[in-house]
DNA sequence: ACATTTTTTTAGATCAATCTAAACTTTTAT
DNA sequence: ATAAAAGTTTAGATTGATCTAAAAAAATGT
Protein backbone atom coordinates (compact mmCIF):
# COMPACT_ATOMS: atom_id res chain seq x y z
CA UNK A 1 0.00 0.00 0.00
CA UNK A 2 1.59 3.64 -0.98
CA UNK A 3 1.71 6.30 1.63
CA UNK A 4 0.60 9.74 1.76
CA UNK A 5 3.32 11.13 -0.01
CA UNK A 6 4.06 8.23 -2.73
CA UNK A 7 0.39 8.83 -3.58
CA UNK A 8 1.19 12.50 -4.33
CA UNK A 9 3.81 12.30 -6.22
CA UNK A 10 2.48 9.55 -8.51
CA UNK A 11 -0.80 11.99 -8.94
CA UNK A 12 1.64 15.02 -9.93
CA UNK A 13 3.35 12.77 -12.16
CA UNK A 14 0.61 11.01 -14.27
CA UNK A 15 -0.82 14.90 -14.75
CA UNK A 16 2.77 16.35 -15.55
CA UNK A 17 2.86 13.33 -18.27
CA UNK A 18 -0.51 14.06 -19.35
CA UNK A 19 -1.77 10.48 -18.53
CA UNK A 20 1.28 8.70 -19.12
CA UNK A 21 2.37 9.07 -22.58
CA UNK A 22 5.30 11.56 -21.82
CA UNK A 23 8.47 11.35 -19.30
CA UNK A 24 8.75 13.86 -16.73
CA UNK A 25 11.36 16.02 -15.42
CA UNK A 26 12.75 16.11 -12.06
CA UNK A 27 12.22 19.97 -11.77
CA UNK A 28 8.66 19.84 -13.11
CA UNK A 29 7.57 17.26 -10.65
CA UNK A 30 9.79 19.44 -8.01
CA UNK A 31 8.13 22.69 -9.10
CA UNK A 32 4.50 20.90 -9.10
CA UNK A 33 4.89 19.67 -5.33
CA UNK A 34 6.86 22.54 -4.16
CA UNK A 35 9.63 20.80 -3.18
CA UNK A 36 13.41 20.34 -3.77
CA UNK A 37 14.74 18.55 -6.84
CA UNK A 38 16.49 16.03 -4.66
CA UNK A 39 13.49 15.32 -2.72
CA UNK A 40 12.22 14.00 -6.29
CA UNK A 41 14.92 12.03 -6.81
CA UNK A 42 14.45 10.06 -4.00
CA UNK A 43 11.26 9.57 -4.44
CA UNK A 44 11.37 8.03 -8.12
CA UNK A 45 13.73 5.92 -6.71
CA UNK A 46 11.14 4.79 -4.15
CA UNK A 47 8.41 4.34 -7.13
CA UNK A 48 10.71 2.74 -9.32
CA UNK A 49 11.64 0.43 -6.95
CA UNK A 50 7.68 -0.63 -6.56
CA UNK A 51 7.58 -0.70 -10.08
CA UNK A 52 5.59 2.50 -10.56
CA UNK A 53 7.58 3.98 -12.89
CA UNK A 54 11.07 3.67 -14.83
CA UNK A 55 13.33 5.58 -13.82
CA UNK A 56 16.89 6.83 -16.08
CA UNK A 57 19.35 8.91 -14.67
CA UNK A 58 19.07 12.75 -15.90
CA UNK A 59 16.39 11.26 -18.46
CA UNK A 60 13.42 11.55 -16.17
CA UNK A 61 10.60 9.43 -15.31
CA UNK A 62 8.03 7.59 -17.05
CA UNK A 63 5.17 6.16 -15.41
CA UNK A 64 4.20 2.31 -15.93
CA UNK A 65 1.21 0.73 -16.37
CA UNK A 66 0.24 -0.18 -12.55
CA UNK A 67 2.00 3.15 -11.83
CA UNK A 68 -1.37 4.87 -13.81
CA UNK A 69 -3.40 2.52 -12.24
CA UNK A 70 -2.98 3.29 -9.05
CA UNK A 71 -2.54 7.37 -10.12
CA UNK A 72 -6.25 6.96 -11.33
CA UNK A 73 -7.42 5.20 -8.62
CA UNK A 74 -6.27 7.94 -6.17
CA UNK A 75 -8.01 10.52 -8.93
CA UNK A 76 -11.46 8.58 -9.28
CA UNK A 77 -11.39 9.47 -5.00
CA UNK A 78 -10.46 12.90 -5.72
CA UNK A 79 -13.28 13.54 -8.15
CA UNK A 80 -15.81 11.48 -6.03
CA UNK A 81 -14.87 13.60 -3.40
CA UNK A 82 -15.47 16.84 -4.63
CA UNK A 83 -18.45 15.76 -6.18
CA UNK A 84 -19.58 14.84 -2.86
CA UNK A 85 -18.71 18.08 -1.23
CA UNK A 86 -20.58 20.01 -3.71
CA UNK A 87 -23.80 18.24 -4.76
CA UNK A 88 -24.16 17.28 -1.16
CA UNK A 89 -22.36 19.41 1.40
CA UNK A 90 -22.47 22.07 -1.35
CA UNK A 91 -19.75 23.48 -0.96
CA UNK A 92 -18.71 25.89 -3.77
CA UNK A 93 -16.64 24.86 -6.89
CA UNK A 94 -13.51 26.96 -5.43
CA UNK A 95 -13.55 25.65 -2.09
CA UNK A 96 -13.39 21.79 -2.74
CA UNK A 97 -10.04 21.40 -3.84
CA UNK A 98 -7.48 21.15 -0.44
CA UNK A 99 -10.26 18.87 1.08
CA UNK A 100 -10.58 16.61 -1.31
CA UNK A 101 -6.54 16.50 -1.60
CA UNK A 102 -6.97 15.44 1.96
CA UNK A 103 -9.74 12.94 1.41
CA UNK A 104 -8.30 11.44 -1.52
CA UNK A 105 -6.15 9.08 0.94
CA UNK A 106 -8.61 7.63 2.62
CA UNK A 107 -7.85 3.69 2.53
CA UNK A 108 -11.07 1.87 2.25
CA UNK A 109 -12.24 0.69 -1.11
CA UNK A 110 -15.77 -0.04 0.47
CA UNK A 111 -16.03 3.44 1.26
CA UNK A 112 -15.51 4.54 -2.58
CA UNK A 113 -17.56 1.91 -3.81
CA UNK A 114 -20.40 3.25 -1.18
CA UNK A 115 -19.98 6.61 -2.22
CA UNK A 116 -19.93 6.15 -5.84
CA UNK A 117 -23.57 4.47 -5.31
CA UNK A 118 -24.28 7.35 -2.61
CA UNK A 119 -23.86 9.94 -5.47
CA UNK A 120 -25.47 8.22 -8.10
CA UNK A 121 -22.18 6.84 -9.95
CA UNK A 122 -21.46 10.18 -11.26
CA UNK A 123 -18.67 10.44 -14.28
CA UNK A 124 -17.69 14.07 -14.22
CA UNK A 125 -16.96 15.90 -10.70
CA UNK A 126 -18.14 19.86 -10.59
CA UNK A 127 -15.20 20.98 -12.64
CA UNK A 128 -16.63 18.65 -15.66
CA UNK A 129 -13.60 16.33 -14.91
CA UNK A 130 -13.99 12.81 -15.80
CA UNK A 131 -14.15 10.17 -12.34
CA UNK A 132 -12.08 7.06 -13.37
CA UNK A 133 -14.04 4.09 -12.80
CA UNK A 134 -13.54 0.95 -10.53
CA UNK A 135 -11.43 -0.32 -12.98
CA UNK A 136 -9.64 2.68 -14.15
CA UNK A 137 -11.26 3.56 -17.54
CA UNK A 138 -11.76 7.10 -17.66
CA UNK A 139 -14.76 8.16 -19.95
CA UNK A 140 -13.77 10.13 -22.56
CA UNK A 141 -15.24 13.66 -22.67
CA UNK A 142 -14.42 15.06 -26.61
CA UNK A 143 -13.97 18.49 -25.73
CA UNK A 144 -12.03 22.05 -27.37
CA UNK A 145 -11.38 25.28 -25.20
CA UNK A 146 -13.28 27.91 -26.15
CA UNK A 147 -11.04 30.09 -27.76
CA UNK A 148 -11.22 27.56 -30.45
CA UNK A 149 -15.10 27.08 -31.23
CA UNK A 150 -16.62 29.04 -34.22
CA UNK A 151 -18.63 32.45 -33.73
CA UNK A 152 -22.48 32.64 -33.38
CA UNK A 153 -21.69 28.99 -32.25
CA UNK A 154 -23.51 27.64 -28.74
CA UNK A 155 -21.50 25.26 -26.89
CA UNK A 156 -21.39 24.20 -23.41
CA UNK A 157 -19.32 24.53 -21.13
CA UNK A 158 -17.81 20.89 -19.80
CA UNK A 159 -14.73 21.74 -18.09
CA UNK A 160 -12.04 23.87 -16.89
CA UNK A 161 -8.89 22.89 -17.96
CA UNK A 162 -6.80 24.42 -14.47
CA UNK A 163 -8.89 24.85 -11.44
CA UNK A 164 -6.76 27.43 -9.57
CA UNK A 165 -9.46 28.43 -6.42
CA UNK A 166 -8.97 32.17 -8.18
CA UNK A 167 -10.07 31.63 -11.85
CA UNK A 168 -12.90 29.65 -10.34
CA UNK A 169 -14.31 32.43 -8.30
CA UNK A 170 -14.20 34.63 -11.41
CA UNK A 171 -16.26 32.61 -13.63
CA UNK A 172 -18.52 32.16 -10.58
CA UNK A 173 -18.26 36.21 -10.95
CA UNK A 174 -18.90 36.63 -14.46
CA UNK A 175 -21.67 33.59 -14.29
CA UNK A 176 -20.26 30.75 -15.99
CA UNK A 177 -20.04 27.48 -14.15
CA UNK A 178 -20.33 23.70 -15.71
CA UNK A 179 -23.31 23.42 -18.15
CA UNK A 180 -23.54 27.18 -18.87
CA UNK A 181 -23.96 27.90 -22.56
CA UNK A 182 -22.04 30.29 -24.03
CA UNK A 183 -21.33 31.40 -27.59
CA UNK A 184 -18.92 34.01 -29.05
CA UNK A 185 -20.31 37.14 -30.73
CA UNK A 186 -17.37 38.43 -31.49
CA UNK A 187 -13.34 38.21 -31.76
CA UNK A 188 -10.73 40.22 -30.90
CA UNK A 189 -7.68 39.94 -33.45
CA UNK A 190 -5.41 42.30 -31.40
CA UNK A 191 -5.60 40.08 -28.79
CA UNK A 192 -7.75 37.33 -29.17
CA UNK A 193 -10.01 38.43 -26.31
CA UNK A 194 -13.70 37.39 -26.89
CA UNK A 195 -16.94 38.81 -26.44
CA UNK A 196 -19.93 35.80 -25.18
CA UNK A 197 -23.22 35.53 -24.07
CA UNK A 198 -23.71 33.57 -21.72
CA UNK A 199 -26.84 31.41 -21.27
CA UNK A 200 -28.74 33.46 -23.96
CA UNK A 201 -28.75 36.66 -21.25
CA UNK A 202 -25.58 38.12 -20.44
CA UNK A 203 -22.74 38.83 -22.21
CA UNK A 204 -18.99 38.87 -21.26
CA UNK A 205 -15.82 39.60 -22.17
CA UNK A 206 -12.84 37.01 -21.51
CA UNK A 207 -9.31 37.29 -22.20
CA UNK A 208 -7.24 34.58 -24.78
CA UNK A 209 -6.43 33.06 -21.26
CA UNK A 210 -9.80 32.77 -20.21
CA UNK A 211 -10.76 31.02 -23.51
CA UNK A 212 -8.21 28.85 -23.12
CA UNK A 213 -8.76 27.46 -20.49
CA UNK A 214 -12.38 26.30 -20.97
CA UNK A 215 -13.41 23.77 -21.94
CA UNK A 216 -16.50 23.27 -23.92
CA UNK A 217 -18.73 20.73 -25.76
CA UNK A 218 -20.65 21.43 -29.01
CA UNK B 1 -2.11 22.18 14.15
CA UNK B 2 -1.20 18.84 15.61
CA UNK B 3 -0.33 15.69 13.69
CA UNK B 4 -2.21 12.59 13.21
CA UNK B 5 -0.57 11.07 15.90
CA UNK B 6 -0.29 13.79 18.73
CA UNK B 7 -4.47 13.45 17.94
CA UNK B 8 -4.42 9.46 18.37
CA UNK B 9 -2.75 10.00 21.39
CA UNK B 10 -4.78 13.05 22.78
CA UNK B 11 -8.04 10.74 22.35
CA UNK B 12 -6.89 7.97 23.71
CA UNK B 13 -5.53 9.46 27.12
CA UNK B 14 -9.04 11.90 26.92
CA UNK B 15 -10.81 7.94 26.92
CA UNK B 16 -8.62 6.03 29.32
CA UNK B 17 -8.72 9.25 32.01
CA UNK B 18 -12.75 9.13 31.37
CA UNK B 19 -13.08 12.52 30.09
CA UNK B 20 -10.21 14.32 31.76
CA UNK B 21 -10.90 12.71 35.56
CA UNK B 22 -8.18 10.06 36.24
CA UNK B 23 -4.37 11.14 35.74
CA UNK B 24 -3.13 7.95 33.02
CA UNK B 25 -0.46 5.55 33.18
CA UNK B 26 2.26 4.99 30.36
CA UNK B 27 1.88 1.54 30.38
CA UNK B 28 -2.16 1.91 29.76
CA UNK B 29 -1.48 4.39 26.98
CA UNK B 30 0.94 1.59 25.48
CA UNK B 31 -1.28 -0.94 25.75
CA UNK B 32 -4.42 0.62 24.43
CA UNK B 33 -2.23 2.07 21.36
CA UNK B 34 -0.36 -1.32 20.99
CA UNK B 35 2.61 0.47 21.38
CA UNK B 36 5.53 0.24 23.23
CA UNK B 37 5.92 2.38 26.63
CA UNK B 38 9.04 4.12 25.51
CA UNK B 39 7.31 5.39 22.78
CA UNK B 40 4.78 6.75 25.14
CA UNK B 41 7.07 8.65 27.16
CA UNK B 42 8.39 10.74 23.77
CA UNK B 43 5.13 11.58 22.98
CA UNK B 44 3.93 12.98 26.66
CA UNK B 45 6.66 15.47 26.49
CA UNK B 46 5.81 16.29 23.29
CA UNK B 47 2.10 17.05 24.17
CA UNK B 48 2.98 18.17 27.59
CA UNK B 49 4.85 21.14 25.81
CA UNK B 50 1.85 22.17 23.66
CA UNK B 51 0.19 22.27 27.23
CA UNK B 52 -2.28 19.44 26.46
CA UNK B 53 -0.97 17.07 28.86
CA UNK B 54 0.66 18.28 32.51
CA UNK B 55 3.15 15.19 33.30
CA UNK B 56 5.00 14.46 36.25
CA UNK B 57 7.56 11.88 35.69
CA UNK B 58 6.71 8.49 37.15
CA UNK B 59 3.32 9.63 38.15
CA UNK B 60 1.35 9.69 34.25
CA UNK B 61 -0.01 12.33 32.26
CA UNK B 62 -3.52 14.44 33.19
CA UNK B 63 -5.51 16.07 30.24
CA UNK B 64 -5.52 20.14 30.51
CA UNK B 65 -8.28 21.63 29.78
CA UNK B 66 -6.87 23.03 26.32
CA UNK B 67 -5.66 19.57 25.51
CA UNK B 68 -9.55 17.90 26.36
CA UNK B 69 -10.31 20.61 24.37
CA UNK B 70 -8.55 19.52 21.34
CA UNK B 71 -10.04 15.80 22.26
CA UNK B 72 -13.35 16.55 21.88
CA UNK B 73 -13.05 17.63 18.61
CA UNK B 74 -11.45 14.74 17.44
CA UNK B 75 -14.07 12.79 18.93
CA UNK B 76 -16.81 15.41 17.80
CA UNK B 77 -15.25 14.59 14.00
CA UNK B 78 -15.01 10.55 14.49
CA UNK B 79 -19.03 10.15 15.32
CA UNK B 80 -20.11 12.81 13.20
CA UNK B 81 -17.97 10.73 10.32
CA UNK B 82 -19.81 7.29 11.92
CA UNK B 83 -23.19 8.69 11.23
CA UNK B 84 -22.52 9.68 7.72
CA UNK B 85 -21.29 6.13 7.23
CA UNK B 86 -24.33 4.30 8.80
CA UNK B 87 -26.96 7.09 7.51
CA UNK B 88 -26.08 7.94 4.19
CA UNK B 89 -23.29 5.24 2.97
CA UNK B 90 -25.57 2.41 4.58
CA UNK B 91 -22.67 0.88 6.67
CA UNK B 92 -23.30 -1.46 9.25
CA UNK B 93 -22.34 0.00 12.64
CA UNK B 94 -19.58 -2.67 12.75
CA UNK B 95 -17.92 -1.58 9.63
CA UNK B 96 -17.53 1.80 10.35
CA UNK B 97 -14.46 1.98 13.11
CA UNK B 98 -11.41 2.20 10.97
CA UNK B 99 -12.67 4.00 8.17
CA UNK B 100 -13.90 6.76 10.71
CA UNK B 101 -10.74 6.52 12.22
CA UNK B 102 -8.82 7.50 9.14
CA UNK B 103 -11.73 10.25 8.77
CA UNK B 104 -11.38 11.92 11.99
CA UNK B 105 -7.55 13.18 11.22
CA UNK B 106 -9.15 15.49 8.03
CA UNK B 107 -8.25 19.11 8.80
CA UNK B 108 -11.32 21.31 7.70
CA UNK B 109 -13.29 23.22 9.86
CA UNK B 110 -15.69 23.93 6.96
CA UNK B 111 -15.72 20.31 5.88
CA UNK B 112 -17.09 19.55 9.65
CA UNK B 113 -19.44 22.26 10.12
CA UNK B 114 -21.22 21.24 6.79
CA UNK B 115 -21.38 17.85 7.49
CA UNK B 116 -23.01 18.44 10.69
CA UNK B 117 -25.81 20.46 9.00
CA UNK B 118 -25.77 17.67 6.61
CA UNK B 119 -26.48 15.29 8.98
CA UNK B 120 -28.83 17.26 10.51
CA UNK B 121 -26.83 18.27 13.65
CA UNK B 122 -27.23 14.84 15.40
CA UNK B 123 -26.43 14.57 19.04
CA UNK B 124 -25.26 10.48 19.02
CA UNK B 125 -23.87 8.73 17.06
CA UNK B 126 -24.65 5.02 15.81
CA UNK B 127 -23.33 3.54 18.57
CA UNK B 128 -25.31 5.58 20.85
CA UNK B 129 -22.33 7.90 21.77
CA UNK B 130 -23.31 11.48 22.64
CA UNK B 131 -21.38 14.18 19.54
CA UNK B 132 -19.81 17.26 20.98
CA UNK B 133 -20.82 20.00 19.97
CA UNK B 134 -18.77 22.97 17.61
CA UNK B 135 -17.65 24.08 21.02
CA UNK B 136 -17.24 20.92 22.75
CA UNK B 137 -20.10 20.81 24.75
CA UNK B 138 -21.15 17.20 24.82
CA UNK B 139 -24.55 16.54 25.71
CA UNK B 140 -25.48 14.29 28.71
CA UNK B 141 -27.36 11.26 28.62
CA UNK B 142 -28.14 9.47 31.37
CA UNK B 143 -27.62 5.75 31.37
CA UNK B 144 -27.04 3.20 33.15
CA UNK B 145 -25.67 -0.49 32.14
CA UNK B 146 -28.90 -3.35 31.26
CA UNK B 147 -27.24 -5.07 34.51
CA UNK B 148 -28.34 -2.86 36.82
CA UNK B 149 -31.82 -2.55 35.67
CA UNK B 150 -34.79 -4.06 37.63
CA UNK B 151 -36.64 -6.74 36.41
CA UNK B 152 -39.34 -6.41 33.93
CA UNK B 153 -39.04 -2.64 33.82
CA UNK B 154 -39.16 -1.58 30.42
CA UNK B 155 -35.36 0.11 28.83
CA UNK B 156 -34.26 1.47 25.41
CA UNK B 157 -30.72 0.28 24.58
CA UNK B 158 -29.00 3.86 23.60
CA UNK B 159 -25.72 2.72 23.49
CA UNK B 160 -22.71 0.32 23.77
CA UNK B 161 -19.87 0.91 26.81
CA UNK B 162 -16.94 -0.64 24.37
CA UNK B 163 -17.96 -1.18 20.29
CA UNK B 164 -15.29 -3.92 19.40
CA UNK B 165 -16.72 -5.11 16.23
CA UNK B 166 -17.30 -8.87 17.50
CA UNK B 167 -19.55 -7.54 20.01
CA UNK B 168 -21.36 -5.19 17.73
CA UNK B 169 -21.85 -8.33 15.49
CA UNK B 170 -23.11 -10.56 17.92
CA UNK B 171 -25.43 -8.06 18.94
CA UNK B 172 -26.77 -7.26 15.50
CA UNK B 173 -27.11 -11.42 15.50
CA UNK B 174 -29.42 -11.38 18.29
CA UNK B 175 -31.54 -8.70 17.19
CA UNK B 176 -30.30 -5.51 19.42
CA UNK B 177 -29.59 -2.29 17.93
CA UNK B 178 -29.96 1.06 19.36
CA UNK B 179 -33.22 2.06 20.28
CA UNK B 180 -34.12 -2.01 20.76
CA UNK B 181 -36.75 -2.25 23.34
CA UNK B 182 -35.69 -4.65 25.92
CA UNK B 183 -36.71 -5.76 29.18
CA UNK B 184 -35.03 -8.24 32.20
CA UNK B 185 -37.35 -11.42 32.57
CA UNK B 186 -35.34 -13.04 34.12
CA UNK B 187 -31.60 -12.99 36.17
CA UNK B 188 -30.23 -16.14 36.99
CA UNK B 189 -28.42 -15.56 40.70
CA UNK B 190 -25.25 -17.87 39.99
CA UNK B 191 -23.59 -16.17 36.68
CA UNK B 192 -25.95 -13.06 36.64
CA UNK B 193 -27.06 -13.72 33.57
CA UNK B 194 -30.49 -12.73 31.96
CA UNK B 195 -33.34 -13.51 30.11
CA UNK B 196 -34.60 -10.72 27.97
CA UNK B 197 -37.29 -9.88 25.67
CA UNK B 198 -36.76 -7.64 22.69
CA UNK B 199 -38.93 -5.56 20.83
CA UNK B 200 -41.57 -7.60 22.81
CA UNK B 201 -41.46 -10.31 20.89
CA UNK B 202 -37.94 -12.06 20.88
CA UNK B 203 -36.27 -13.91 23.93
CA UNK B 204 -32.44 -13.69 24.52
CA UNK B 205 -30.14 -15.25 26.81
CA UNK B 206 -27.19 -12.74 27.88
CA UNK B 207 -24.06 -13.26 30.39
CA UNK B 208 -23.05 -10.32 32.41
CA UNK B 209 -20.28 -8.87 30.22
CA UNK B 210 -22.80 -8.31 27.50
CA UNK B 211 -24.81 -6.91 29.97
CA UNK B 212 -22.55 -4.47 31.42
CA UNK B 213 -21.41 -3.13 28.66
CA UNK B 214 -25.02 -2.63 27.15
CA UNK B 215 -26.26 1.03 28.51
CA UNK B 216 -29.60 1.59 28.25
CA UNK B 217 -32.77 4.47 29.46
CA UNK B 218 -36.32 3.75 30.63
C1' DA C 1 13.36 -3.35 55.79
C1' DC C 2 15.05 -4.80 51.91
C1' DA C 3 15.29 -7.83 47.84
C1' DT C 4 12.53 -8.74 43.95
C1' DT C 5 9.35 -7.46 40.57
C1' DT C 6 7.06 -4.11 37.90
C1' DT C 7 6.89 0.18 35.73
C1' DT C 8 8.92 4.06 33.64
C1' DT C 9 12.50 6.65 31.64
C1' DT C 10 16.72 7.35 29.05
C1' DA C 11 20.07 6.37 25.50
C1' DG C 12 20.86 5.17 21.14
C1' DA C 13 19.26 3.14 16.61
C1' DT C 14 16.15 3.00 12.54
C1' DC C 15 12.99 4.57 8.89
C1' DA C 16 10.43 7.89 5.91
C1' DA C 17 10.47 12.31 4.18
C1' DT C 18 12.68 16.28 3.71
C1' DC C 19 16.48 19.71 3.19
C1' DT C 20 21.27 22.09 1.77
C1' DA C 21 25.52 21.94 -0.43
C1' DA C 22 28.61 19.78 -3.38
C1' DA C 23 29.48 16.89 -7.33
C1' DC C 24 28.23 15.44 -11.55
C1' DT C 25 25.66 15.37 -16.34
C1' DT C 26 23.54 17.54 -20.05
C1' DT C 27 22.34 21.52 -22.69
C1' DT C 28 23.21 25.94 -24.62
C1' DA C 29 25.60 29.79 -26.55
C1' DT C 30 29.28 31.75 -28.62
C1' DA D 1 34.41 22.88 -29.59
C1' DT D 2 34.33 24.24 -25.36
C1' DA D 3 33.08 27.26 -21.49
C1' DA D 4 29.18 28.64 -18.98
C1' DA D 5 24.63 27.68 -17.52
C1' DA D 6 21.04 24.70 -16.31
C1' DG D 7 19.47 20.57 -14.52
C1' DT D 8 20.16 16.28 -11.74
C1' DT D 9 22.09 13.32 -8.46
C1' DT D 10 24.70 12.19 -4.33
C1' DA D 11 26.24 12.87 0.35
C1' DG D 12 25.17 14.06 4.64
C1' DA D 13 22.04 16.35 8.06
C1' DT D 14 17.38 17.00 10.26
C1' DT D 15 12.75 15.91 12.06
C1' DG D 16 8.96 12.93 13.67
C1' DA D 17 7.68 8.55 15.05
C1' DT D 18 9.03 4.40 16.33
C1' DC D 19 11.83 0.55 18.47
C1' DT D 20 15.23 -2.28 21.77
C1' DA D 21 18.09 -2.53 25.63
C1' DA D 22 19.77 -0.65 29.71
C1' DA D 23 19.21 2.28 33.73
C1' DA D 24 16.38 4.20 37.22
C1' DA D 25 12.36 4.68 40.19
C1' DA D 26 8.30 2.85 42.49
C1' DA D 27 5.61 -0.88 44.25
C1' DT D 28 5.31 -5.39 46.41
C1' DG D 29 5.99 -9.53 49.30
C1' DT D 30 7.98 -11.80 52.89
Amino acid sequence: MLSYTEENYLKAIYRLSEGGVKAVLTNEIAESMSTKAASVTDMIKKLSGKNLLSYEKYYGARITRSGKAQALQVIRKHRLWETFLVEKLHFSWDEVHDVAEQLEHIQSPLLIEKLDKFLGYPTADPHGHPIPDRDGKVPNVNVIPLSESALNKKAVVTSVKHGAPSFLQYLSKIGIYIGAKVMILHKTEFDSSLEVVIDNKNRAFISREVAENLLIAQ
